[in-house]
DNA sequence: GCCGTTTTCGGCCCGACTGTTTTCAGTCG
């Protein structure tokens, strides 16, 4: 039992309990096991390993987990389930998976609908809708219905679709095994997943050997494997246990280059580039490259492909037939110099556990520096405003630039291992954009910080204008460097805000602010195309992981992934800087 | 259900928005 299931069981026991008990009392035993699932999920050990050395008490030692619940963990790690679990979905046959990605629908609506009309699924409660039983429910408006059913077609449109964080770990898992079985030559996974797109739909994984039948055997057997599709001599499909379709392809070593050109696509740029090569006599497929006689001129490496048809290699994330083939074309002598995967050198927008973070400021510059490389990270804690994450005040504000310039004088007295010399922490805040544009700390505070960072966290449903609006306000405001969370979108949840990014890059132009590409993969603020618009307009970007646990900086390859598919060079990315370079180049 | 020199009970992060509840419950962060 990994520790991410058992997140997972104790969300839905404590959406459960909230549908199925009566008493009032029942909140703090929801929040309890909402409290224990976050922990679990930010453990660093696995919740089966503390019980198989410690028992009983060792899991009780760790934070919001005590007696009731770590005896719950034990029979979970025996026997697979909570009996109470159990109990509690024969009580509700509510099936919560199915609505985990409604948003604007919680327990308290779904408890109403499963009393008042029996629905239990996302099927059932869409027939409900259109059939108008849920609008005759007291309390319930056509407005109300109407949203319902909009929610469920859009949650319905990513069915199928992972985003990309999510299976990333586990598929790079797969690739490395694969690698190094012997008797593979080359493995790759190809498809969406190696153009970075924020989400798949399946993995397409590329392989080269002298010996298809057993490598395909030894692919299907697996044991991240649940089912087997289809199995030949050439190819295999399965599913996986995360219920992700994966196809295996087999090809000579001598096709794995055009084959992982073919593969990789997507569908349209593979349709330029033939008809490229048609046009200068060849014949493209992916086996190869061909001439007129017939003959393979290339497909040993997909640079080989792209030199024979006068192409620099155009880096997958780029493959989206958008302009890539005629301008790679016309500038090849002038590399496009992208902002590659090992660039940044710093992190500005990270959280501490001073507000809604998990980790002291020292020891999420520690990780950051040591596990992976970066040179500073700025600590942008919430400010007042932000109630619920302990938003700090002034005076908090003020404490927390003493108490970090103390420990960039511990550090640079050499506490750290020198991996990385002079690391530093900036002094920051994720300052909250106000109804009207203004700022929830005064300015002569906000001046005194590194770094300025502003973000919108109310008030999400206003109009384009408004919305709009308040980001430019925040950003002609001298103070703020840069917008963090600049559409506020949740991917395949939420639209995010109305905005007009057009409006807001043309401010960021003339007041120099900063747009922030977040990182985490469920967030990817700016879209590739907004990445495009801004790079274009020469406004500045970061990217930043917004990390609430160190383990969230391993998130800065989605944001990297996302500003390469925005045609992101190195000069636009300000923290590829140095430290000192970076603070110079802010407003 | 967790926590604790206010210990074995009585608290428990909370402000803002939304909708249709005319005074508040549900949801979000």
């Amino acid at each position: 039992m990994k520790n991410n299931q058992i997140v997972k069981i104790f969300r839905e026991i404590s959406y459960l309990i909230q549908i199925a008990e009566e008493d009032p009392n029942t909140i703090y035993k929801v929040r309890a096991y909402e409290r224990a699932a976050d922990v679990i999920e930010n453990l660093s050990t696995s919740i089966e390993e503390i019980y198989l050395k410690d028992g009983i008490q060792g899991l009780k030692k760790i934070p919001s987990i005590g007696n009731a619940i770590s005896i719950k963990l034990e029979e979970l790690v025996r026997s697979n389930k909570i009996s109470y679990h159990e109990e509690l979905k024969q009580k509700v046959p509510i099936k919560i998976s199915e609505f985990s990605n409604m948003t604007g629908f919680g327990p308290k609506t779904m408890k109403i609908l499963f009393e008042r009309l029996g629905i239990t699924s996302i099927a059932e409660l869409e027939n409900a809708a259109s059939e108008g039983r849920i609008s005759k429910i007291k309390g319930f408006s056509k407005t109300k219905e109407e949203k319902i059913i909009k929610t469920i077609q859009l949650s319905k449109k990513i069915k199928n679709r992972y985003l990309l964080g999510d299976v990333y770990p586990l598929i790079k898992k797969i690739e490395n095994t694969l690698n190094e079985k012997e008797n593979v030559i080359r493995c790759l996974v190809v498809g969406s997943f190696r153009r970075m797109k924020e989400t798949i739909g399946d993995i397409d994984i590329l392989i080269s050997t002298d010996e298809p039948e057993e490598v395909i055997q030894f692919f299907v057997s697996m044991p991240e494997v649940r089912e087997i599709k289809g199995k030949g001599k050439a190819k295999a499909f399965v599913e996986l246990k995360n219920g992700i379709a994966v196809d295996l392809l087999v090809v000579p070593e001598e096709s794995f280059g055009s084959a992982a050109q073919y593969f990789t696509g997507n569908k349209e740029h593979n349709i330029s580039l033939r008809n490229l090569a048609i046009s200068m006599d060849f014949h493209l497929n992916e086996w190869g490259l061909y001439n007129k006689k017939g003959r393979r001129i290339a497909g040993f490496t997909e640079q080989e492909i792209y030199e024979s048809l006068q192409l620099p290699y155009i880096p997958p994330e780029l493959r989206e037939n958008d302009g890539e083939i005629k301008y790679f074309t016309q500038m090849r002598n002038e590399p496009l110099d992208l902002i590659e995967y090992g660039d940044l050198k710093g992190d500005l927008h990270t959280h501490s556990n001073i507000t809604d973070g998990t980790m002291s400021i020292s020891d999420m510059a520690l990780h950051a520096r040591k596990k992976f490389g970066l040179e500073y990270i700025a600590i942008t804690d919430h400010t007042k405003s932000l109630g619920l994450a302990n938003g700090l005040n002034e005076n908090q504000l003020l404490n927390q630039i003493n108490k970090i310039e103390q420990l960039n004088d511990t550090l640079s007295q050499g506490s750290f291992s020198d991996t990385v010399p002079d690391f530093r922490i900036l002094t920051s805040a994720e300052v909250n954009i106000l109804k009207d544009g203004s700022l929830d700390i005064s300015s002569n505070i906000l001046d005194k910080l590194d770094i300025v960072g502003a973000s919108i966290h109310s008030n999400f449903s206003y109009s384009k204008d408004v919305q709009t609006n308040r980001l430019i306000k925040a950003a002609r405001n001298p103070s703020v460097d840069i917008l963090f969370h600049p559409t506020g979108r949740l991917i395949n949840k939420r639209e995010g805000y109305a905005v007009d990014i057009e409006k807001v890059i043309e401010v960021a132009i003339d007041t120099r602010t900063v747009l922030e590409i977040n990182s985490n993969y469920n967030r990817l603020d700016l879209r590739d195309e907004h990445i495009r618009m801004a790079v274009k307009n020469d406004v500045k970007l970061v990217i930043n992981s917004d990390a609430h646990h160190p383990v969230h900086f391993a998130y800065l390859i989605f944001g990297i992934g996302q500003a390469r598919r925005g045609w992101a060079k190195k000069i636009d990315i300000v923290n590829r800087l140095k430290v000192d370079s970076l603070l110079k180049s802010l407003k």
